[in-house]
RNA sequence: GCCGCCUUAGCUCAGUUGGUUAGAGCGCCAGAUUGUGGCUCUGGAGGUCCCCCGUUCGAUCCGGGGAGGCGGUACCA
């Protein structure tokens, strides 16, 4: 029984926490579509499921221990009664290094391994960006070839292509870490500090512009809502040698040649580069061409765990929001090679590389391109319960519909005809059964194609004639019933 | 976290230079149409004007504080 009216200050209001939506049944079809795309991909590539929990013990997740000071900081956490400290995962690749790591003698190495599912980050929403969603990655753990890296962005390429984007509407953008730091070797920048700050500055490359980056590198930026960023406080020549290795994109093998002159020399550059190459060649033999992933030096990713090769999947669609302002998705996935991160857990160096599908942004995307597929969720057939007396017998033809495999619902509310009609088309219904009295003394069931309603009713400005008219309305005799409608839902039977 | 803007009906927003019954459009419910979705017309429901404190005879409006939302920026393993 539902509570007595409260006087309303101690009603609860209806909302969500901040960055937590609510997907209804066509948002939750539109991603499907995409990991069941996404999903055959991977298979066809030999990558088999695997499904961990959504909490993690706290230290198995990173850097944020229990006994921080800010032990929420990031991700959620709570301390379980035994005083552990737990926190949902906030990304698919943590706890496969932890499986990876628990399991690794039972296991056939190299492993490769894909998995979705939802993960959870506590941090500021914004445009796009929510503090649940959903991802999907595929990981192989134990190969350090550069044809692993390849064939982790192949995958993705073809994921791409799978979830319905148009040729040409995204890329994959790769970069090395090792190239990045091969960079700081050849700028003088030696502290940690200044190196993760000239990393942000780069990071933001696309957003920016090379001028706002340069304020990054120097002394700093002020944004247009007045508040200033602390820069890198690099030299002006140091500045621009970083942005000279930004500006190095091209083909992928001028590419290589331009950063080898940049920054080779270096132990750390020189690494990368060979590694780009391997990259490059497995590439082209997997027929992944250069119109569908690019070497971009201004790729950072995320700044702690990758060791080697990082991967950004950036969508190039035009995308208007609700107001038909253009919205910029950006990255829709991204991933890289790290070779430390099983380590965390046996002390052996167990390389591995993976990419991550940002299903939800994705998904979004999509529907603001209009690429989305099939944007309404088709309703049941309503049984229009006409007489209150007869609910059995409606229940009966529901049954036998649903026995024929025709989805069917008999109207469960109290109002009348017309608003049980109008329930029918709002379920987005193919169509309503109507059995009254003429029907049941007759032994027929009136059918009515709701679609054929909806073209027809454009047509009829005058309320009497729509009615007259009855559009799309047939009587069959009740045995016929379920095959009438079948005839509705597949004309060409 | 920092900076800026904002908060009035389910939604989008008017409005009250502090005064008694706070409005519109859309949406919702119903009637016109004893058994039929759209259109049209008519009627109805729906609001602690974000919260607390202060000033005032009186605050949705003024002052202070707080919360929430949006945007930018930072962070994003």
């Amino acid at each position: 029984m539902p509570d007595p009216p409260k006087p309303s200050a101690a009603r609860p209001e209806a909302r969500n926490p901040r960055g937590f939506a609510d997907r209804r049944a066509r948002d939750l079809a539109a991603e499907r579509a995409i990991l069941a795309a996404v999903s055959a991909v991977y298979e066809r590539y030999g990558f088999e499921l695997l499904e961990t929990p959504a909490f993690e013990f706290t230290d198995a997740l990173g850097k944020f221990l229990p006994d921080a000071d800010r032990p929420n900081e990031g991700v959620f956490a709570l301390q379980d009664d035994d005083e552990q400290w737990l926190a949902l995962r906030y990304d698919l690749t943590a706890p496969l290094a932890r499986f990876a790591a628990q399991n690794w003698e039972t296991l056939a190495k190299p492993f490769r391994r894909y998995a979705f599912g939802l993960v959870w980050r506590n941090e500021k929403p914004g445009p796009g960006r929510y503090r649940e969603f959903v991802q999907c990655d595929a990981d192989t753990v134990g190969s350090a070839r550069p044809e692993a890296d390849a064939e982790i962005i192949a995958m993705a390429a073809e994921g791409l292509a799978a979830t319905g984007i148009p040729e040409g509407a995204a890329v994959l953008k790769i970069n090395s870490r090792k190239l990045l730091n091969g960079l700081m070797a050849s700028a003088g920048v030696a502290e940690e500090g200044q190196k993760l700050a000239v990393l942000r500055a780069v990071d933001k490359l696309d957003r920016l512009g090379e001028d706002g980056v340069r304020l990054l590198l120097g002394e700093g930026r002020l944004d247009e809502s007045g508040a200033f960023t602390k820069g890198a406080g690099l030299d002006g020549a140091a500045a621009e040698r970083v942005l000279a290795f930004t500006r190095a994109g091209a083909g992928r093998d001028e590419t290589l040649n331009r950063l080898s002159n940049v920054i080779g020399g270096s132990t750390a550059g020189d690494e990368g580069l060979a590694e780009l190459a391997g990259i490059e060649a497995a590439l082209t033999s997997l027929g992944v061409g250069p119109d569908r992933a690019v070497f971009d030096p201004s790729v950072v990713r995320g700044l702690e765990y990758y060791t080697g090769a990082v991967f950004e999947a950036e969508l190039l669609l035009e995308t208007k929001d609700e107001r038909g302002q253009a919205v910029r998705f950006g990255s829709v996935g991204g991933g890289g090679r790290y070779d430390d991160l099983v380590a965390r857990f046996t002390g052996e160096r167990t390389p591995a590389t993976g990419f991550s599908f940002g299903v939800s942004r994705l998904a979004a995307a999509l529907r603001a391109a209009g690429r989305d597929r099939g944007a309404e969720v088709r309703g049941p057939v309503v049984v229009v319960a006409f007489d209150q007396g007869r609910m059995a017998d409606y229940f009966a033809v529901a049954s036998e519909l649903r026995a024929a495999g025709i989805p069917a619902e008999v109207y469960l509310g109290q109002s009348g005809m017309k608003a049980q009609m109008k329930y029918a088309d709002r379920r987005f219904s193919p169509a309503a059964v109507i059995i009254g009295e003429d029907e049941f003394a007759a032994g027929t069931a009136t059918v009515k194609d709701l679609d054929l309603g909806r073209a027809l009713s454009a047509g009829v400005a005058d309320n009497a004639a729509w009615r007259a008219e009855r559009p799309g309305q047939v009587t069959v005799p009740r045995a016929e019933l379920a095959a009438a409608i079948r005839k509705i839902l597949d004309p060409r039977r």
